[in-house]
DNA sequence: ATGCAAAAAAATGAATGCAAAAATATGCTT
DNA sequence: AAGCATATTTTTGCATTCATTTTTTTGCAT
């Protein structure tokens, strides 16, 4: 007996591993297939995959703050069925992305100006120990990357080019927790960064004139630790920048308030 | 209308909670529905009772090393059918407690010298930004409190009760996290010290009586910066003190070499 | 015996099914 | 018509089922 119709999920993924490299018979009714091996990175299980994919598509912000997750939707526009689905959600729940609610599904979390100010001390503190330990390795060829970095985002900050400024300036703090050489700190990193991509984001644009200058400053102060290898100072330094990192973002919330109380309080 | 004889599963979650009515510790990741369902029922979902079970059981050490995780026996000890325990594995395998293994179920994650050198180290980082934090907000009582724990600690440490030493030690740290008044860091923090809590403790056993003295000298350190809330300096003698800690447990670890790497080759 | 191949058994990953709970719609009473 | 209670639909949580993969056992040849 033959189940080569029989076009099971389980049975697509290894379709999709075989077809992958070619990538250009999938059958057509397989699209959400597609979608997935579009994505480089060698998934092996579906929940890995749904996982990631669901994660950026909250991240991104697909689905408005505060609002119920919708679980049957979301199943068909990824293709598969409810348990992988909800096992990415039980992980996105301990990710702290989203809240689960007793018999009422999930919901997205609602970021208030306290959980804000919260995420920014801890990715200060852990910015400001990756600081620490990347004096204690890092090599001079990774500290003049950094450098040719800061004067990239130098010159964006004199054409007053706010995009690129920000794309560097993520990638110049990003080098920071790399050169750390701890994995484990750059996951806990990364996971935090996502939980408040958007804020920051948008923080970054609604920077004034003057805190921009500011934050300029405080880059060449820690260039300078870096470049002296001063541990506790850069991480101070680090701290510091990041407290006011923390202070516009929080100002420019204060702009469009959605506090997750609001919600809270009428259950 | 009373069902009470109808004894589904949903129905045994009330149950149980019933029954246990004081849980040892609440999982981080089900926070904010102990805080919702708190307004009425106090109702855990069966996710979150397994999850909560399963993370502890694993804790403390029930499953060797690097061992896979039974899963159809764990089904059968806690009375659940697989879909909330799988749910539970997915999660502990995000917090880091375990791996998950395609196609081959999930094994208990065994932690290597240099795995734990990084957990210490972020460790490290986060306690520093707790110390930081606090001084900022502590007030004198708290500072009173945490004084009382020091001298308690003391005592243990001159009549060298190494057991009772370990807890409060254990006490004084988990205040400074307390009183940095950052949930989102406390969270963090209460994750890591999970995965490491067996090591650390057998390491602070072979604790050689010169590290011990030096321990209690970098808590009077502590202590000190903390009562006059110096901030940064407080930031150092903190990582400093985690620092040491690595040190002794690494080598304590090394007396016991259980390196992953050796179980990673053979696949 | 020992090594290898095939078959049986067990375990895994994911879909489906089903009862309880919530959300929504409908029908009553006032 | 407004308010409330009941019925219907939808959603949710978990158990069960099923195809696939891995592991173990069995049989066979060397």
């Amino acid at each position: 007996m033959v189940f080569y119709m029989q076009f099971r999920p389980s049975t697509l993924v290894i379709l999709r591993t075989i077809v992958t490299p070619m990538k250009s018979t999938i059958p057509e009714s397989e699209m959400a297939i597609a979608q997935i091996a579009d994505n480089g990175s060698p998934e092996l299980s579906l929940h890995g995959e749904i996982l990631s994919r669901l994660r950026d598509y909250v991240v991104e912000g697909n689905i408005p703050d505060g609002d119920r997750v919708p679980e049957r939707q979301l199943c068909e526009l990824f293709g598969v069925s409810r348990t992988p689905l909800r096992e990415a959600l039980k992980v996105l729940a301990a990710e702290g992305l989203i809240e689960l609610l007793p018999n009422r599904g999930a919901r997205v979390r609602q970021l208030g100006k306290r959980d804000l100010e919260e995420l920014f001390d801890v990715m200060g503190g852990l910015e400001s120990l990756a600081g620490r330990l990347a004096c204690e390795t890092i090599t001079d060829e990774e500290i003049a990357e950094i450098e040719r970095l800061h004067y990239e985002m130098y010159g964006y900050y004199l054409h007053r080019d706010m995009h690129n400024y920000f794309q560097v300036n993520q990638r110049i703090h990003e080098r920071i927790v790399a050169v750390s050489r701890n994995e484990t700190l750059r996951t806990i990193y990364a996971n935090l960064a996502g939980r408040i991509r958007r804020v920051r984001y948008s923080a970054n644009f609604a920077r004034k004139r003057q805190r921009w200058a500011e934050a300029m400053r405080e880059h060449e102060a820690i260039l300078d630790a870096l470049r002296r290898r001063a541990g506790s100072e850069l991480s101070d330094t680090l701290f510091q920048h990041l407290r006011n990192k923390r202070t516009a973002a929080v100002e420019h919330l204060g702009c469009t308030p959605e506090g997750p109380t609001a919600e809270a309080v009428d259950g």
